[in-house]
DNA sequence: ATGCCAAAGTGAAGCGTATTCAATATGCCT
DNA sequence: AGGCATATTGAATACGCTTCACTTTGGCAT
């Protein structure tokens, strides 16, 4: 027998996850606290805890939340590409959008999620890996059709790609300077597909 | 007129270093807590804030002094390379034997150091200028024999590369699974030189 | 309508930890 | 040996997450 409606408790969920997603989006974790969350969703400290086990959980609610969007767009984009080279190029260049588009968010997810202990396994680890998971059919596929030789590893390329592009977007995340993000897409691109020194043979020390 | 002679003050400035650093690589930054250094470095709480000005200081100031150390080494090794090719292998293998060998400090820098929002101006993000700059070195001597084409921007390297080898071992350093050096300093060499299709004409979306 | 009562909601107390500071102990220098 | 600058102490402070005993509320049976 619940005491209030689910719908009113819907909207106070939603009312709380807004107030947290702003405060942590602006102030970053630490320096927020739950008493300036509660007073901008206009309830009790308490109260939040009936909604959410801890902060950490808050912050993590967030982030699947944000998540989500960032796949379906992710997806339905990656699809339009003809070919592994073009796939590639918007994958790099939505990923880069994104940071551009939700800094902050970005920056939350990278500093307090992905760093945490107890990432793996977590709610928010599966949702990355639905995430990398477009590349992974991508680079597949890439395989199976003949346009990359098989002696690729699809995780290599993964890890590796990911990690180039955050890291080269962090910069602008922290920084004022504006982020070129087609430039930038495809530069990572081009070095992806082709190398650093792609008329050269290669040298094994 | 100082009340203990300057040997004693350095003595006792490097043990609670020394405490600091094994404390947070074992446990972490925010789950250490100054007690629990002092106690180790058998001072009390307030002795710690007369030599460091507070927590995060301290972390700093073990983090510089593990960085020195990497950027020695790592210029050291990096001068035996022959050509491009080799010295990036090089570079590669001696960053992922870092993680390996030093994976809680590792770790402890990526986690609470680089992210955080006073890194850029900061004089560990200076130690980590002079790290990265001797990839710029290498590249720009690249480009300058010719190995590597004249539109490479060394700066989009540097981004790239210690992204794609930090993202990839990072999976290792909150893992268990052990992480075999040189087999992933060659792939991760081999892409950089020749890309995912070495092999195939240039596609531009 | 109305009253019951489970659950929503409150906010002050509890707890743990970084940091400060007034008091004390120490060891260098003359 | 004695004076005193300062190293050192540890209890007090401040602050923030979390808990919990209590109050209020609103859906439902009658």
């Amino acid at each position: 027998m619940p005491a209030i409606s689910p719908a009113r408790m819907r909207d106070r969920y939603e009312t709380i996850l807004a107030a947290a997603s702003r405060a942590f989006a602006e102030k970053g974790y630490e320096t927020t606290s739950i008493t300036e969350i509660a007073r901008a969703a206009d309830v009790s400290d308490g109260l939040i805890y009936k909604y959410f086990s801890n902060k950490r959980d808050l912050l993590e609610h967030v982030l699947q939340d944000f998540y989500e969007h960032v796949i379906q767009n992710l997806a339905a984009k990656v699809a339009r590409g003809n070919d592994f080279g073009e796939q590639l190029y918007i994958l790099i260049s939505e990923h880069l959008a994104t940071f551009v588009a939700e800094r902050n968010l970005c920056r939350l997810f990278i500093s307090e999620v992905r760093i945490a202990s107890d990432y793996r396994g977590s709610a928010i680890q599966q949702l990355n890996r639905r995430y990398t998971s477009i590349l992974i059919k991508m680079v597949d596929e890439a395989v199976a059709s003949g346009e990359i030789p098989r002696t690729v590893d699809p995780r290599v390329v993964r890890d590796m790609l990911f990690g180039a592009i955050e890291h080269s977007a962090w910069r602008h995340t922290i920084g004022k300077r504006p982020l070129d993000v087609q430039g930038m897409a495809r530069s990572i691109t081009d070095i992806f597909l082709n190398g650093l020194c792609p008329n050269l043979p290669k040298t094994r020390p």
